[in-house]
DNA sequence: CTCGATTACATTGCATGCAATTATATTGTA
DNA sequence: TACAATATAATTGCATGCAATGTAATCGAG
């Protein structure tokens, strides 16, 4: 099984595709952030901030490490952030008395209402893809595909 | 002109997926970074720094400004990192005597000796991604057709 | 049951990103 | 030429991300 030969300039090509598509995610996963920004000030919510919350609308009392494995980030990252989402009194941080090695997150009154102000975030979203749905959808699943897939290549 | 009416569960959906599509963006982007950190590591630069460096090899000498319109970074960002590569050899930050409100950022003998280290780097990449050179490419194209647009709908 | 391994969270240190402000230099205009 | 507007970096403050380490709780092999 042997790879066709490239050409010099096909390899050289290639080499730069090796950045150029991460740069393209790094990039736009930027963009997003510079669209969400405007929607997310009104509800007084960072982007990481806003996926902890949109986690917890769905399942409340979640420990730390349930959230990370959900979105991929560590104690290091979430732990100050739950204390700034306490401290802005949208959520509690208890200690499981089953386990006390685990810290659940439950959603204060105020962090539950929060979630219909957040209804008119996805919207703006959509609108600044200026792309239809189908479209979107097929290219959110070659990211996630992509994504599992340099996950996979680390293991 | 009216869209075709969604059913409530359509609706729903296409809400989900104004979520969905951005943190595949924003994990994606954090799983390149993590595979190209222990490759970065030998190089003893950062995912940011290669970035910048990058830029210098290919055209030395340009002013702060000039690299952040390239990569979508201001000097917030870019003035300690430029002040981080210097400490360690790799650039050189001058005033521009045309203009001294530039300040230009060249490589050094060992800036420029670093770009044959970094060669190892994009193959690493493409293996971690395992896709062919044109299925990465055209997923390439669509990220930055969706970043532009982005960008389009903030101006 | 016991003690080393593992797990979960917290803490520290470092490097982004970005908003807001400041300082300095240049440009444009009356 | 004066001087307001603009442009370029630098600085400050805040919030991630992540590696490395610390601490306490739990698990598991013998």
């Amino acid at each position: 099984m042997e790879a066709k030969r490239m050409s010099r300039k096909q390899e050289d090509m290639a080499l730069l595709l090796g950045n150029q598509i991460c740069f393209a995610a790094y990039s736009t996963a930027h963009a997003f952030n510079r669209v969400y920004k405007p929607l997310l000030d009104t509800l007084g919510l960072t982007y990481p901030q806003y996926l902890v919350m949109l986690v917890l609308w769905e399942r409340d009392g979640l420990a730390v490490n349930e959230v990370g494995e959900l979105l991929h980030l560590d104690s290091g990252t979430l732990t100050p952030l739950f204390k700034r989402l306490e401290a802005a009194r949208l959520v509690t941080r208890t200690r499981n008395p089953e386990d006390e090695r685990q810290v659940r997150i439950r959603l204060t009154a105020a962090g539950r209402e929060l979630r219909e102000k957040a209804k008119n975030v996805p919207p703006g979203i959509l609108r600044a893809c200026n792309r239809s749905v189908d479209e979107l959808m097929k290219l959110k699943d070659q990211f996630v595909a992509l994504r599992d897939q340099l996950n996979a290549a680390l293991g």
